[in-house]
DNA sequence: GAGGCGTGGAC
DNA sequence: TGTCCAAGCCT
């Protein structure tokens, strides 16, 4: 029960932090708002993963003038591929909020707080490694080190909050919070903790009793199976993409018109559907080969797709839009479609 | 407060 | 060719 309080410990998790702290770019010139960039890009997404997709953001948009003055539609293209979208139009919300207000983003955890897609989290490490403030930024590492420290399974984020306040009297926040995080990474990890290499271990109850497995695990996570049927329509050498609508699967980005399908029934015919409800007279159509399988959050999902011609035979009423394949215009694709499109024949035949 | 939101990495 | 789950947030 000294973590909160012990110095020596404190230290002695700064000290490796130093040590074995990897070496990310975006350690290097933390501002603002780069921080806070690689915060939200790190929300549920692997910090690897982020960091990369993290350098080619401040490329595109290396300041929050910058982004805000781009529209949406270039701001969720960025991000394409990272997931969890809402995360890119919040941010590009914020940034037009922040120069609405006269440029400056809030330094305070609580000001922060008042900007979309910031939350407690966010919040409290932007304001710790930036600004130095002596606020804890929870996360699910984080969360899990101090559990296993104090062998308190139930131990919530408020009362993780207090803790490290006392934490912050001997090492600054943001390395505090920095280094727990990391621990959390690359030592005491859900499964096989490392505990001989610990900073922690001596005052840590869950290594000294042998019990690292804290973790409850939710029932009923598993993945609904789902199969769509997937129309890869070609007119004049063009293809028919769609918005996808509030509601359903990828709200907001682009794809195939496409229709969640049941065991027993033909692919191939609902897209022979999905053609007509679209006033499209098709030729014959062909199953596009590879597999295109993926995840999406509650999902396992396979897309059946067909490729093949289409005529107008009523005046177009679709919200479609008819797109070459290799300019797809700027419109954001869910990945598992991104991977259809560069997939499909370019080549302009008859149709 | 539970459920929804994407994707790829690690076993 | 499966399961679990990441530097969470919003409604």
């Amino acid at each position: 029960m000294k973590l909160g309080i012990d110095p020596a410990a404190i230290h002695a998790l700064a000290a490796w932090f130093r040590d074995h702290g990897r070496p990310y770019h975006f350690r290097r010139h933390p501002t603002p708002y780069s921080v806070w960039i690689l915060e939200v890009m790190s929300q549920q997404t692997q910090i690897a993963r982020a960091e990369e997709r993290h350098r080619r953001w401040l490329e595109r948009f290396p300041d929050i003038r910058t982004l805000a003055a781009a529209g949406e539609e270039e701001v969720l293209r960025e991000w394409e591929g990272l997931g969890y979208y809402s995360r890119a139009r919040n941010i590009h919300r914020a940034a037009c909020q922040v120069m609405d207000a006269g440029g400056e983003m809030p330094t305070t955890r609580d000001g922060l707080l008042s900007l979309p897609g910031i939350g407690a989290y966010t919040a409290a490490s932007i304001a710790s490694i930036v600004h130095g403030e002596p606020v804890a930024a929870v996360d699910a590492n984080v969360r899990r080190v101090l559990r296993r420290v104090f062998a308190a399974p139930d131990l919530a984020d408020g009362r993780i909050e207090t803790l490290l306040a006392g934490a912050f009297e001997h090492e600054p926040a943001g390395v505090i919070n920095e280094a727990l995080m990391e621990l959390g990474e690359q030592l005491c990890r859900k499964t096989r903790p490392r505990c001989l290499e610990c900073p922690l271990a001596e005052g840590c109850l869950a290594c000294r009793s042998g019990r690292t497995e804290l973790e409850r695990q939710k029932p009923g996570s598993g993945r609904t199976r789902l199969s769509i049927a997937v129309a890869c329509l070609r007119c004049r050498g063009r293809y028919l993409v769609e918005e996808a609508p509030q509601g359903e699967l990828w709200a907001g980005l682009w794809r195939f018109p496409c229709r969640i399908i049941g065991q027993e029934e033909d692919p191939e015919a609902v897209v022979r559907q999905l053609g007509a409800e679209r006033g499209l007279r098709l030729g014959s159509l062909q199953p596009l080969g590879g597999k295109y399988t993926g995840g999406h959050t509650r999902y396992s999902i396979h897309l059946l797709p067909y490729c093949g011609s289409a005529r107008r035979a009523l005046r177009a009423g679709g919200a479609g839009d008819w797109i070459d394949p290799r300019e797809d215009g700027g419109r954001t694709f869910p990945t598992l479609f991104r991977r259809l499109l560069e997939a499909l024949p370019v080549k302009d035949r008859k149709d």
